[in-house]
DNA sequence: CTGGGAATTGAACAGATGTTCAGTTATATT
DNA sequence: AATATAACTGAACATCTGTTCAATTCCCAG
């Protein structure tokens, strides 16, 4: 056997990161073999190396992917006048795009420790700046006497792990629109900070 | 060889929960092989099965002690007269059940996906207990009309996910005492539920 | 000091693991 | 139609996996 009728890089490529995100989520990194991988794709183990070096460089790639995406879509986004208005606009952003990526979320909070080194350090930059987005928002309120704050680097992580807890009771079929649960986390948001 | 000198299984039984914790908690669950165990704790892999019937187990009943634990602090605690006094008691006391116990808090949090479906739903069942307990006090709050919360099951998963967030990111040796990361998170935990 | 139970070893099991590669088939180019 | 290259297979590799168990050694009660 050969190579598969109506087979193009292009298509397998998506496919395999895909499958990885998907299972990765669902069991773990460790927990998944690149046979199960290969299996979900429907193409045999070898293939994989086509697409990946190893499995390493497999499962730093979506975190990188997630993460640089995550930082560019933010970079678009058009920067209201005041602080109060940035950070009601963050926190929609943040709500939205992780909500719309569940796998790629997860995979990004929950795999870190099985990140060589070096990659970890990549990915944990990446993870820096973002919350540097948010804490310049906050320093920027907290300058302006809008927002009180007695650490504002302990209120960003603060703010980020409620909000990226979205995520973990979130379904798309539950009572709650997304539109509603971005209402109740702002009025708690906009609370927290409050001067 | 047979058995080892100065062996006893009530000073081997912990020490293989405490290995398969540490190692669970740096590596996750399916990473760890039963033979790394051993090793940590000094002793072959076979030797562990006198202690648990299988892996699952090993971790079910790590996640299950730190639960029952959990709760079992709680209900020990006494409960101040009205609902801010309450949180505040309530925030104080995760932090630092959760500080104190970080490999613990983790592997529960993060081996989820690795429990067998009926595990899943103990474990989940207990977590549910606990969310219960700070849901109580949000609402009791809520009637007496000192706090003001559009979801009190929403603020109450975004609490407790703000809340243990502290153990990602807090260091012994850090710049910031215990008592201070408590302040701290109170003040934003006080102010984003106020009425 | 002896006998019985407690604690552990070490080897073995069948299967899974990540990764490599010579061989094979499809697609694209001329 | 012939050729080159892109895509994939299937088998093989050494090693690791969770788990079992007969044999062995140690502890402790009588």
């Amino acid at each position: 056997m050969g190579r598969k009728t109506g087979s193009h890089s292009e298509i397998t490529g998506p496919k395999i990161r895909l499958a990885a995100l998907k299972l990765f989520a669902r069991h773990g990194f460790a927990a998944v073999s690149m046979r199960q991988i290969a299996l979900d794709v429907g193409v045999q183990a070898g293939a994989l190396y086509l697409y990946t070096p190893d499995k390493q460089s497999l499962l730093f790639g979506l975190m990188q992917d997630h993460m640089t995406g995550l930082l560019a879509a933010w970079a678009t986004q058009p920067q209201p006048a005041n602080p109060v208005d940035q950070l009601r606009h963050f926190t929609e952003f943040h709500i939205l795009y992780h909500l719309d990526r569940p796998d790629a979320v997860f995979v990004s909070y929950m795999e870190l420790r099985n990140l060589t080194p070096e990659n970890f350090a990549i990915i944990e930059g990446l993870r820096r700046s973002y919350e540097d987005e948010l804490e310049a928002i906050l320093k920027r309120g907290q300058t302006t006497d809008v927002f009180s704050l007695p650490d504002t680097k302990i209120a960003t992580l603060a703010l980020i792990a409620m909000l990226t807890g979205v995520n973990t009771w979130y379904r798309q079929s539950g009572r709650l629109s997304r539109n509603k649960v971005n209402a109740i986390y702002w009025d708690m948001v906009r609370k927290a900070v409050a001067a």
